[in-house]
DNA sequence: AATTAATCGAGACGGTACGTCGGGTCTTTAC
DNA sequence: GTAAAGACCCGACGTACCGTCTCGATTAATT
C-alpha cells in the first residue's frame, strides 16, 4: 500500500492497479461474479494475467479491495436529530447499499462466496464493513448502550431484519426503515432499559 | 419427479438417482461447495456424467433437492410452554441449523450463490424454508400477529439478528436464543399492542 | 492402432486424427519445428487441445507418426542393375531425403531434438529408418556381405558420409553419390572382399 | 569481445562472464539442453537477467562460446607413428568427445538444434570445429591427397560414419576406430591411387 | 573532486505456451 | 429410452519463461 520500494527494481504500476480495480468493478456489472475471470480481468484491464497473480490471489481480493472504500463510504450517514431518525437513515442507507449499490453487490458476492470459501470468510472478516458502521450509529442514537448489551447483538438486532430481508431475495421496496429503527428502539428499552433506569433513554 | 413413464423404455434407475444425491451431500462437507463439480459427483455416485445432465441441470439443484427435506425437518421444532420458550427453541433450532447442521450448510451455500447467480436465486425462491417455518413458530406463539403486521415483515425480524449473525461469520456460542426471542416480543408488543388494547395477545 | 473400441464409449475420431497429422506436417514447414506448438497444431487442426494431448504426450510424436511412412518410402529405391548404381541411387535417395523432403525435415528435427532429450531419442530408437533401409540395399547390392562384416558397420560406412554432409549444413549439390557408392564398394572389397574364398573373415 | 571500452562506463564485469559460462556448462549436465533458460542461467550464474542478455542473445550463443575452446583441445591429438594409427587416434578422440565429453554435448545439442533453427545453424557455420580438426589430421596422415580429393569430400568420409554412429544413438563401445582408419585409407587409395598414379601413396 | 556513462542487481511489465481441469454435448454399445 | 463409457470442443486455470522496461547503486575514465 505504502509507496515502499524494496531498494532495486521496477516500481509498481499504479495504472496497471487502478485499471485492474476498475476492470472488476464495471465486469461484476456486466457479466456476474461467477461469470467474471482472472483472465478476464487482465483483458479488460489491459493487463498481463502475472501482473494480476502477482497482487492478487483470486478474484474475491480484487473485488473486496475495489469496494470497501465505496462500502464504507455509503454506510457512513450524517446524524438527524432524533435517535429513530436517525438510525432510520442508517437503515435506508443499508438497505440501499445491499439491494441497489455497486458496492453492495461486490459485498453480497463475497459474503455469499464466504459460506462456502474459508479464504473469502476469512478475508471479509479483516474488515467489519457493516459492523463497524452500525456500531458508529448505534452509539451516536443511543448513547451508553453498549455499556449493557455487547455491542455485536446490539448490531445483530438492529441490522439483522434488513440484511434477511435483502439476501433472502425479497423487494427493497417493502421495507420500512422507519418501523425497523422504532421497533429496535422500543427492543433495546425493553431488555436494556427497565433494568438499568433507563440507561438507553438518553 | 413422478413416477410417470410414458410407455416403453428402461425405467429410471432409483438407485441412481439416490447415490448422486448422496454423492452431493458427501461431497459438500469433503471439498466444499466450488470445489464440488458435476464430474466429481458423477464419479462418486458411480454414475454416467450424462446421467446426471438427464436429471438435473447444475450442482445447485441437485443440493437444493437432496437438502430440503432435512432442512424443512431441522426447523420444525415442538410447541414448548409457553410463548418466548417457544420462539427460542426455534431461534436456537436455526441457528444449529445455519451454523452446524449438513442440511444448513447447503442452505448457505446455496443462499451464498444466488447473491451472484440468477437462476439459483429463482430456485431458492421456490421454497422458502426459514420463512415458511418461521411463520408457522410465529403464528403458534403470537396468535393473531399477522392481522396487524404482514407475515414477512415478523419473520424477518424474528431470524435476522440470528441470520445476520451465522452468516456474517460469527461464532453461534455467543448467541443468545432466549434473549432475543424475549426481545422479539417485547418489541412486537411495544409496535403492535398498545395501539390495540394493551397486550399484543389481544 | 487397430480400431478396437473396448464396448461403450465414443469412438475416436480418424478425422481429428487426420487433421492433426496434417496439421503437424503444414506447420513444420511454415513455422518450423521450434515455433510448432501444441496450442498451435491443436488450432491448425481445429481440433481441441485435449484432443491432442489425449493421443499424444509432445510434438515430437505426433510429427514422428506423421512422418513414418513417408520416410519409408521415400527410402525404398528400386533395384538398378549394378551394385555401384544400386548403392549410388540409395545414396542419392538418402541425400534428397535429408536435404529436401519434408519427411526429411522431420527426421533431421526429431534427430536433432535426440540429441537433447532422451525421450525423443528412446522414440526414435524405435524404429530405425535409415538404418532398415541401408540394410535392405547392402544386402541386395553385396550378398553375404553381412557374413563378415556386421551390419551395423556396414551401414554406418555407407550412410555415414551423406549423413555428416547434411547435417552439418552443406550443400547437397556437391554431394556425389557414384562416388561414395564405388568407395563403398572399394572399401568393403578392400576390407573383406581380397580374402573372400579364403580370408574374408579375418 | 575486444576489451575495448569506449571511454567512461563501468567495465564489463569479468566476472559474471565468467559465471555465466560456467553455469551454461554446469545447467547442460543437470538438466538439458531444452530445460535450460535464459531465466536459469541468470539465477544460476548470480547474474541478473539483464546482464544475460546485454552479452548473448540465445543460450545456444552461449552454449557455443563456453563450449568451443574445450571441443578444439579435444579434437586435437598429437601425431601416431604411421598413418592409420594417427587416424585412429583421431577417430578414436572424436567418438570419445561426441559420445562422452561435455563439450562434446553441447556440441551435438547445438547441432541437433541447428537442424531447426537457422540462426543456430549459422552461428555453427562460423566455427567448423570436426572439420577443421579433420581436415588437419588428413593432412597430416596422407599428405597431398587433398589435392586429388576435395577437403570436405574426405572429411566428410572419414568422420561420417562415426559422426552417424554416434548422433544415431549406437553405443560408443562397439566402435572400432582402428578398422574405420584402415578403411577410409584403403578407399581413399582405391579412390584417388590408381588414377593418379599413387599421389596418396606416400 | 565532479562529471559522465555504461555496467550491475533487482524486479515489474505485457506476452504466449504450458499441461490440466471442468463444462456441456455427442456417439457408441448394453440393458 | 435409460445407462455407462468415453471422445469431442471449449475455455479458464495457475505457472513458467520470454524479452523489455524502469529503478537505484556501482565503477571507471574523463573533465
Amino acid at each position: 500500500m505504502t509507496t515502499e520500494q524494496g531498494r532495486g527494481g521496477r516500481p509498481r504500476s499504479e495504472q496497471a492497479r487502478a485499471a485492474v480495480l476498475h476492470a472488476v468493478d464495471d465486469l461484476l456489472l456486466e457479466v456476474g461474479y461467477s461469470a467474471m475471470t482472472m483472465k478476464g480481468i487482465a483483458e479488460r484491464a489491459g493487463v498481463s494475467r502475472q501482473t494480476v497473480y502477482r497482487w492478487w490471489s483470486t478474484k474475491a481480493e480484487i473485488l473486496f479491495e475495489a469496494s470497501a472504500i465505496d462500502a464504507e463510504q455509503e454506510l457512513a450517514v450524517r446524524p438527524a436529530g432524533d435517535p429513530v431518525s436517525d438510525l432510520a437513515a442508517y437503515l435506508d442507507a443499508l438497505g440501499r447499499f445491499l439491494a441497489e449499490s455497486e458496492a453492495g453487490a461486490s459485498y453480497r458476492a463475497l459474503l455469499g462466496e464466504a459460506q462456502h470459501d474459508a479464504a473469502v470468510a476469512q478475508l471479509l472478516g479483516t474488515k467489519d464493513v457493516i459492523g463497524d458502521s452500525a456500531r458508529t450509529v448505534i452509539d451516536r442514537a443511543v448513547p451508553h448502550l453498549m455499556e449493557s448489551v455487547p455491542a455485536d447483538r446490539a448490531v445483530a438486532r438492529l441490522v439483522g431484519p434488513t440484511f434477511f430481508w435483502i439476501l433472502s431475495g425479497r423487494s427493497r421496496a417493502e421495507l420500512v426503515a422507519q418501523d425497523l429503527a422504532a421497533a429496535f428502539v422500543a427492543e433495546i428499552r425493553a431488555d436494556a432499559g427497565p433494568s438499568r433506569g433507563g440507561a438507553g433513554a438518553r
